[in-house]
DNA sequence: ATAGGGGTTCCACTTGGTGGAAGGTCAATG
DNA sequence: CATTGACCTTCCACCAAGTGGAACCCCTAT
């Protein structure tokens, strides 16, 4: 199968399966002319990545699930370890967007959007005169 | 002032405050030998910078917000705009990482996490049969 | 003079691809 | 047989937002 089918049946584009051929997440025949040649197995490899990349584990997680998920003698807690360190990567980001969120949220309720120059959300990110004095004299 | 100085007041590392040089956002003035030599306002500035970015505003964000302070005819509205559209990719960040984190919390629930191979997490993402079927044959 | 703790530049690397140029292959058409 | 168009190939550059390191300069103190 060439790169193009593939790509339609996987979902992926054509340049994000061969910059994982590149990295070595999968490794296609090659055919007499030169092309990718992509069996079944490929194929579902590459399927499989998509939608652990949809779940956002990063590539170096891939490469490990896929070496599970190819591997008989694997155990299910390695597996759910990895799962579940990326549980708690996504649970930090979402708690750090959640915070920002507030903060940004308050900021913007608080500005009349006017014509005027008068803005709290400048206001916020401009040092305070007291914080003015730290930075200037000797801290 | 030099850039070990700035980098403790304002909190950024060294590194940084010479990459927002690089890329136009503080310009500082250079003495004699060579050394960056950063005035008061450079400092307010970076101070700036650094608030703005941990509410994750973007570099061009943060380069836009940084002209509409220290412009007196700005209005309010435009500081705004800029808020509410960042609002906006955060709320979008946050449903999509939530959505990851229902997904994933759920199949990490579902796996033993003991010393078998069998795994609800590697099904997941694995093709079912029907969609071997689909991706093997023409579809 | 030499050691240290500043500072400088430049280049490479990170993540996960994406865009584009230059060129080879193949099937179908004129 | 030549050419067109849709494929495919490689390679190089670019994105964000820095970070790490090497090689080298400057200044002060001993």
């Amino acid at each position: 199968m060439n790169i193009g089918e593939v790509a339609e049946r996987s979902g992926l584009p054509a340049k994000t399966i061969r910059y994982y051929e590149d990295i070595g997440l999968v490794k296609p025949l090659r055919s007499a002319n030169g092309y990718r040649s992509f069996r079944d197995r490929d194929v579902h490899k590459l399927a499989f990545l998509g939608r652990a990349r949809a779940l956002g584990f990063s590539i170096e997680d891939c490469r490990n699930l896929l070496k599970l998920y190819e591997d008989d003698h694997r155990t299910s807690a390695e597996v759910k370890h990895i799962a579940e360190d990326h549980l708690d990567r996504i649970d930090r980001k979402i708690a750090e967007l959640t915070h920002m969120r507030a903060t940004l949220a308050h900021l913007v309720d608080a500005c009349a959007g006017d014509h005027r120059p008068d803005c709290p959300i400048l206001a916020d990110l401009a040092p305070t005169q007291e914080e003015i004095a730290l930075l200037n004299e000797a801290g």
